[in-house]
DNA sequence: AAGGCGGGGAC
DNA sequence: GTCCCAGCCTT
């Protein structure tokens, strides 16, 4: 690459940064604590979802020893919402990690970081060049794209020597100082200029003349990605059963989809009323009252859950149940209950007002 | 290399 | 509806 092209771009860019770049939490007083959770719960997850996240995350658990202490119920709690909840446990599992063999310090070189649960490529680059002034590259989603744009690479960015071609390129772009604001400056022009699905706003761009898909006027057809496979559907019931005053809930298992968080019961498929009190009956339950309560539809990455619900007054129920039995205040203050029962969460305080 | 893993914003 | 987000882990 010419060393010209080089300069110019580097210096560009953190004009550009200097000028534009978005305050954000952790970018004050970036420890590498705070730099590392950040990084955590910026994965996959847009920044603005990520703000409340973190402010409320720094104020329970300010401190690497503070993360190794708490309960996994309660971090998944402070995770409540925010998805991908391996990544809190891998979170906490670090944290023990960097307390046994780390000597409660955030390793700095980049196989040390990439040795932590929760931690890859992406955000080994990232917290050692942010947090510690490492000259290693962060490439996200975000730099894929722009530096694709760039060069005018036509090549499919799911592919793995597509992305050693870029990694390669940024590393010979990487300034000798300041490459954490390098690295955070590629990802911010990626996320407010150079944006996705066609639609880059190059004319505000400040290097759109260092830009070879911009020259050649198809920036806007950058990257070239692969089609993803379409979601499976799957039909659920799921059921409120009040007995009491409390409501029943149950935890999931501890791997798969939404793991270790609270539910209500539910099964696949929809139940008719017979095959619910049929349900009931083997779960202990022996209804006073039931009746439909609502539909619901969410929507995950791989996967659509179809929902109908059912009201249940129960008349009693077995000691030796798979359910806990716990009141409304304990539900919205305690448990971890994934966005997908939101609706039933909602008809549960509508029905507890009247 | 491919698929599982959340939830939401922008169009 | 579609795309994709400061990706990682397992198979």
């Amino acid at each position: 690459m010419d060393s010209q092209f080089i300069t110019q771009f580097q210096n560009k860019l953190l004009e550009w940064y200097d000028s534009c770049a978005r305050i954000l939490p952790w970018r004050d007083n970036p420890t590498p604590y705070r730099v590392w959770i950040s990084e955590i719960m910026l994965q996959q997850t847009r920044v603005d979802t990520v703000k409340p996240y973190f402010e409320s995350f720094m104020k329970t658990v300010p401190t690497i020893q503070d993360l190794a202490d708490i309960s996994e119920d309660q971090l998944l709690k402070l995770w409540e919402g925010l998805g991908y909840y391996s990544r809190a446990k891998n979170l906490k599992k670090a944290a023990n990690a960097i307390m046994q063999s780390f000597n409660g310090q955030i390793p700095s070189d980049l196989e040390s970081l990439r040795s932590l649960p929760g931690i890859g490529p992406y955000s080994s680059g990232a917290i050692a060049s942010i947090a510690f002034g490492a000259r290693v590259a962060a490439i996200d989603g975000n730099v894929l794209r722009v530096m694709a744009r760039i060069f005018a690479n036509k090549g499919d960015i799911a592919n793995r020597l597509v992305k050693k071609e870029i990694e390669d390129l940024v590393y010979e772009l990487l300034p000798t100082s300041r490459v954490g604001d390098f690295n955070q400056a590629l990802m911010e022009l990626g996320a407010t200029i150079c944006l996705p699905n066609g639609n880059p706003k190059c004319a505000e761009c400040l290097v759109n003349t260092l830009c070879k898909g911009y020259q050649k006027g198809f920036a806007a057809e950058l990257p070239i990605k692969s089609k993803k496979k379409e979601r499976k559907i799957e039909q659920r019931t799921i059921f409120i059963i009040e007995y009491k005053g409390t409501v029943a809930i149950r935890q999931r298992a501890n791997k798969g989809l939404l793991s270790s968080l609270w539910e209500f019961p539910n099964e696949v498929g929809y139940l008719s009323c017979e095959e619910s009190e049929r349900k009931l009956k083997e779960w202990g339950i022996t209804p006073s009252h039931i009746s439909l309560s609502k539909t619901s539809k969410h929507i995950f990455t791989h996967l659509e859950w179809h929902m109908i619900g059912y009201y249940i007054s129960a008349q009693s129920i077995q000691e030796d149940s798979q359910f806990i039995w716990v009141n409304r205040e304990q539900v919205k203050e305690q448990y971890s209950i994934p966005t997908a029962f939101k609706a039933y969460v909602e008809f549960l305080n509508e029905s507890g007002k009247k």
